[in-house]
DNA sequence: ATGATGAGCGCAACCGTTTGCGTATTTTAA
DNA sequence: TTAAAATACGCAAACGGTTGCGCTCATCAT
C-alpha cells in the first residue's frame, strides 16, 4: 500500500548499502557479492520495487518508445498497419506513442517537433497530403533521430520507407483479366495527381503492351473517387465503343459504387461485366456483389515491415557510428488475390 | 546543425547567468529583468532550444501522457475510438501511448504494469475478453494513477467508465419496427455468455411489454456470430410458427450474413422481412442490401468522453485532495438511425 | 542618513538511476 | 612474508530542468 513506488534509494538506506549496490545488485552485476545481490533482490520483490522510467529515460537519453504519426487512424489500412507496428514494438520491448495529423501539413510538422522533444528513440510516418515542405523531417537526421516511412511516401531522398508497389499488382490484375479471356479492359483510376494513380496506370499499360495488345488510352478514365464521379466514369466506359468486359478501379470504394451502379444498369456482374479492384476493405467478405479479386496491399506486413526496420536502425545506431550506410528501401509487392465466391 | 539540442546550462554559461534565471526567463517569471528575459529568449531561439521532455517529465514526476490499452486496434470500433481519443489528448496537450491486449489477460495485465512504470498520468482501458482478476486495476489507485474504462467495463465497484447503453438502443429498434407495423419480431442475438447480449434481450423484452404485447421466447434466438450459426437461427426463426417480420441482430456482421442467407432463400427483404442491426462497420455506406436501421454506438463519442473524463480527473488530483469523491459514470445512449435508401 | 522595500538574480538541492573510478579488504602467487 | 591481484563495495558526478531560499544592490520613504 505504498502510496509511492519504492525507489533504489530507500532500499540502499534500509540495507545499510549505497544507491550503487543496490542498482548493481539488481542488475546481477558481477562485482556485487551473492549474498548482497540476494539480499537486494529479496527486498526489492517485497518493496514491489519497479525503475522508475522517467528516470531512466532521462539518465540514458533513450526511452525505448517510437512514434506513429499518421494521417488517419480511423481509416482500415492505417488501423491495421498501426496494430503491426504496436505488435512488433511489443516483442521488442518499445512503446508506441501515436499520434494523427488528419492530413493537415502544420500539425504533422508540430507532432514531429513534439515527438522530438519526447525523446521518441525514431519515428514511423505515414505523411499527410498536404505536406508540400519536408524540411521537419530533414531536421531529425540531424538529431540522430531515425525516421521510416511507410505507405505514404515523402519525394525526397536519402530515407528509408517501405511502401506497396501499385504497379506489380496492376499487372497481376490486367494479367488475372486477360487469361479469363477479357480483351477489353477498363479502368477507373483515381485523380492524375495521386502518385498512387500513375502507379496503377502504368501497371495497366506494361501489362496490356506485354501481351501484345495494343493500349487504348480511352479504356482509361479518372474519377475523383466520389460516388457521382465514379457513376459517370462507368457511363463512359461502357459508352466505349470496344466497350470493356471487365473493369479495374482504383480502390473498393469505387469498385463498389461502380457494382451498385452496374447493378441499377441491370447489367449481368457474372457474364457481362467483370470487376477487379485494390483491397482496402476487410469488408468485403460480407458483400454480395464484389470484385471478383482484388490487389492485397498488405497493411499489417507493411506496418510490421517499418517497425523491424526501424528498431534495426536503432541498434546498429547504438552499435556502430552514426554515418547512415544505406537505405532501406522495401517495397511490398501488392498481390493480386481472387475473392472467393459465396 | 547541432548534434544534441542546446540545453538550459549551456544558454546559461554563454550569457554568464545562472541556469535558474535562464528557466525563469523562458517562463517569462516576473522575477526576472525584461532585457534579461528577451536576451535569453533571443538566444534560445536561435539555438533552437526546445525542453528536453524526458527531464521535465522525471523531474515533475509527470509525463502528460495518457495510456490506452484496448483488445484490438484494427477493430472498426476501437479504432474511432482511439482517434477520438488522441485527438482529445492532442487538444489539451497530452500524448497518447498506445497497447493493445488482443483479448488476453496476462498481456494485459503486463501492459499496465509497463505503463505505470512509464509513469503516464492515466490511463484508458477497455479490458480484454479474458480479463477475470481486476487486481492490476485496483494497483492503480495506489499509485494515485486514474483510470476510466470504457465499452468493455469490468465488473467491479468504485470505477469511472463510459458505456453505451443497448438496452435503450435496442427498446428503440423494436420500437421503430413496432411503429412500421410489425407484430412478429425476431432476434439473433449473441451468446448468452456476453453481457451486451443480456442488455440487447432485456430492451427487447421491455419495449414488447410496453406495448402490451405479449413476448414470445421463442423469437430470440442465439448464435456464436459465426455465418454458419447465423444462418442457422435465421432459419430457426423463419420456421417459428409465427414466422417473424423483421428481425433484430446483435449485430452488423450478424445482419449481413443473414441478409446474404435470405436473398438466397429468395426473400424478399424490403417486403418480408427487415433487418435492424447495431452499427459496428461504417461500410454499411456501401452495400446494396442493408438493414433498414441500426443502433448507432458512437466509438468517436465514447472516446472522447472518456478522454474528457480522464483529464478532468488529471487536474482535478493535482488540484485537491486525492480522495476520490465521486465516480463517472458515463452511459452514451446508443441511439436507433435509419439507414438511407439509396 | 538610515532602514525598509523590492527588484533581479544565483546557489544548491532535488527528482531516480547509472557508472567510472577509487579504495578497503581479502585472496593468491611468488 | 610481502607484493600483486582479485573481490566487493562506496563516492560522486552526471543527465536537464525546476524552485525555495537567500543574497546583493538600487530605490524609496522617513
Amino acid at each position: 500500500m505504498p502510496a509511492k513506488p519504492a525507489t533504489i534509494k530507500e532500499i540502499a538506506k534500509m540495507l545499510n548499502v549505497s544507491a550503487s549496490t543496490v542498482s548493481r545488485a539488481l542488475h546481477k552485476h558481477p562485482s556485487i557479492g551473492l549474498s548482497t545481490q540476494l539480499k537486494v533482490q529479496k527486498l526489492a520483490k517485497e518493496l514491489n520495487y519497479e525503475p522508475n522510467q522517467t528516470a531512466i529515460f532521462f539518465q540514458k537519453g533513450k526511452t525505448y518508445t517510437i512514434g506513429v504519426i499518421l494521417p488517419e487512424l480511423s481509416e482500415a489500412f492505417f488501423s491495421a498497419a498501426v496494430s503491426a507496428i504496436e505488435d512488433t514494438a511489443y516483442k521488442r520491448n518499445y512503446t508506441v506513442l501515436l499520434a494523427q495529423s488528419h492530413d493537415d501539413a502544420e500539425k504533422e510538422k508540430q507532432l514531429v517537433e513534439k515527438m522530438k522533444n519526447h525523446r521518441v528513440d525514431g519515428l514511423l510516418v505515414s505523411v499527410a497530403k498536404t505536406t508540400a515542405n519536408f524540411e521537419h523531417f530533414n531536421m531529425l537526421k540531424r538529431y540522430n533521430i531515425p525516421v521510416v516511412f511507410f505507405d505514404r511516401i515523402p519525394p525526397i531522398k536519402n530515407i528509408h520507407y517501405v511502401a506497396c508497389n501499385m504497379e506489380t499488382g496492376s499487372i497481376e490484375a490486367v494479367n488475372y483479366l486477360l487469361q479469363k479471356g477479357h480483351r477489353s479492359i477498363g479502368m477507373i483510376n483515381g485523380p492524375p495527381t495521386l502518385a498512387a494513380s500513375g502507379e496503377r496506370k502504368e501497371g495497366y499499360i506494361k501489362a496490356m503492351t506485354k501481351n501484345r495488345l495494343k493500349f487504348d488510352p480511352s479504356l482509361i478514365v479518372s474519377c475523383n473517387l466520389t460516388e457521382q464521379d465514379t457513376k459517370a466514369a462507368l457511363e463512359t466506359l461502357l459508352a466505349n465503343k470496344r466497350s470493356p468486359t471487365a473493369i479495374v478501379t482504383f480502390n473498393d470504394y469505387v469498385a463498389l459504387y461502380a457494382i451498385k451502379h452496374a447493378r441499377q444498369l441491370n447489367i449481368n456482374l457474372d457474364k457481362d461485366l467483370q470487376f477487379v479492384s485494390y483491397a482496402n476493405l476487410p469488408l468485403i467478405n460480407y458483400m454480395d456483389y464484389i470484385p471478383v479479386a482484388s490487389v492485397e496491399q498488405f497493411p499489417y506486413l507493411q506496418g510490421q515491415k517499418a517497425a523491424d526496420i526501424l528498431m534495426d536502425l536503432l541498434v546498429s545506431k547504438s552499435q556502430s557510428a552514426d554515418e547512415v550506410q544505406a537505405y532501406y528501401k522495401v517495397i511490398v509487392a501488392s498481390q493480386l488475390v481472387e475473392n472467393r465466391k459465396k
